[in-house]
DNA sequence: ATTGCATTTGCAATAATATTGATTTATGAT
DNA sequence: ATCATAAATCAATATTATTGCAAATGCAAT
């Protein structure tokens, strides 16, 4: 069976249902936020870019943006402040955000080696767990191209 | 000759006058706090445990760790909100601060290999000026071995 | 010691971000 | 269509961060 590649919107309600969370105005609405962003945005921002016909209070924001990172639907950035989608790409290997220090443009990517990690973090510090989304933080293509200093 | 391993304080004052910058109560003060403290610490907790004799306000302390922040006396952690010290052990390697989920507690170290980044960061990416400062988190080894669920 | 002066600090006000509890509303299952 | 329950709202408050400006301080030169 060929696998086919979902839209971040119908996975993202597949999960939520599958989590038994409903579906509600204020998801739909951040989710679709978060499906056309390019940064990372804070729940403020993401309020600010829901239609005001249908207003949803921050609030509401934050909590619903709590949900989607338990469940891997948004992925909050601390390099950067904010939050962003996640690609559900793949379910293995090392999870990684890269985010770019001038723009703010973050790209998703997987490595193939999950144990890379373990090879970064030197043995007698001896961590376990270790998490398998990390953030890098550099310059992308674009804001090298144009940097200045 | 011999490197001398220098303490965080004394070396700290040296990188402050060697960019133009004063020694100033309020400067001596968060660098004593940092050198003891063994968890990130945010503005507001640093002003808490500078003695009350002389009184140093916080947003003198954000604009301090401002200052250090840029000369890599400390670094502010975003996996756990805070700023710790750097320990200039070493100019070379790729520098990494390892934050316990659990406790908070961080160790900083080196990765002898500079490029390691690199690695880790697919091609297409194009990502510069990759951070040579970036974090990971897990469980210390503390915790890991304390750890429920 | 004293002076001059740029840097640094403190203060007060405000902005931005995040959290809580109580109440109302809307969803999904029946 | 009804209903139990999860979720959303509102208002209030806590936490964290930033700014402009007047006053104080460090430090180099006298």
């Amino acid at each position: 069976m060929k696998r086919i590649s979902m839209t971040f919107l119908k996975k993202s309600l597949e999960m939520l249902k599958k989590a038994g969370y409903k579906i509600t105005g204020p998801r739909r609405a951040v989710l679709s936020v978060l499906e056309k962003a390019e940064t990372p945005l804070s729940a403020y921002d993401i309020e600010e870019r829901i239609p005001k016909s249908v207003p949803v209070n921050v609030v509401t924001v934050y909590r619903v943006l709590e949900v989607f990172e338990k469940l891997g639907i948004a992925h909050r950035i601390h390099t950067k402040e904010g939050y962003v989608r996640c690609d559900f790409e793949s379910e293995h290997g090392c999870h990684f955000f890269a985010v770019c220090d001038r723009c703010g443009r973050t790209s998703e990517f997987l490595h193939k080696d999950p144990c890379l990690l373990k090879k970064i973090v030197p043995r007698n510090l001896a961590f376990s767990n270790l998490k398998h989304i990390t953030e890098v933080s550099g310059l992308c293509r674009h804001c090298s191209l144009t940097a200045k200093t």
